[in-house]
DNA sequence: TTAATTGCAAACACTTTGCACGCTA
DNA sequence: TAGCGTGCAAAGTGTTTGCAATTAA
């Protein structure tokens, strides 16, 4: 028994082929993808999975904490990526779009500060960082560069 | 000639009834609304606007910086507040949905430790922070309250 | 066997757009 | 009166759902 099976077995889920390609495709990305990716990488292996078993799929294992669910502040697609159970925040970079994990978290004090002055009672945060990339910087200096 | 329409009229906006109207919602709100709100309460106040002309004004607002533009992480509609040029987070909680301004910012340093060991120029940042506000924890307690 | 899972197409919610008309400057 | 702004209806996008067929356990 492979241990994506046991990720599902344990998790009440039956084991699919479906299932087990799609989280394979998440656990080869590092970075957060849109149900639509998965799709595309699917179609691209010729395993034929309809969006919206996709999107079920991730519904469900994001129910299950097998799957984080992102949405960023463009408001594009929500994005998905397998749950590490690490508290992270992301690094977004403005050029190439590019989301960047980042595991260190600043914020830890200042909850407690802010919960005794408020009285809310902090249960969670979400911090995205903005900017550009060291190879968007890299670009952007070079005057004559193309940029969409 | 009003300060609205000063506001309209130095970002070259014409001085229309529906723009005006729309401006009066969003100042007298302090907490973010949708396009929907605003055009519900339109329709509330007798004035005849259009959901598409809600949308079109605050897409136009936010273009020029009169209005910001947030997208909450459950990702359902797309709020609107009056730019106070201010640096804010958000305390949002998730038992009423009330959205708090917050004025003070953790993160001022931690930015430039950031960039300095990444080397992504850092541009800006988003932070919410979710959990419960004084009044949903007293209902909490409450053990017989009814929460929705 | 049988309940969970899937594919398909249709429905959905929110937002944007094309176009003819209206109104501000 | 020129062209920006508006209303309407229709289209778009991302996501969800109902239902019948399929499949894992």
């Amino acid at each position: 028994m492979t241990p994506k099976s046991d990720k599902l077995k344990s998790n009440d889920l039956k084991n699919t082929k479906q299932r087990t390609a799609i989280l394979n495709i998440l656990e080869k990305n590092n970075q957060p993808v849109s149900a639509e990716d998965i799709y595309s990488v699917l179609k691209s292996q010729n395993l034929s999975v309809s969006l919206s078993t996709v999107y079920r799929t991730l519904e469900t294992m994001a129910e299950k904490k097998l799957v984080t669910k992102l949405n960023m502040q463009d408001n594009s697609k929500t994005l998905f990526e397998i749950n590490h159970e690490i508290h992270k925040h992301y690094l977004i970079c403005l050029g190439c779009k590019k989301i960047i994990s980042i595991m260190s978290c600043p914020l830890e004090n200042y909850e407690k500060k802010l919960s005794e002055e408020t009285g809310f009672l902090v249960e969670g945060h979400r911090l995205d960082i903005y900017g550009y990339c060291p190879e968007c910087r890299e670009n952007m200096s070079d005057e004559n560069s193309t940029v969409n």
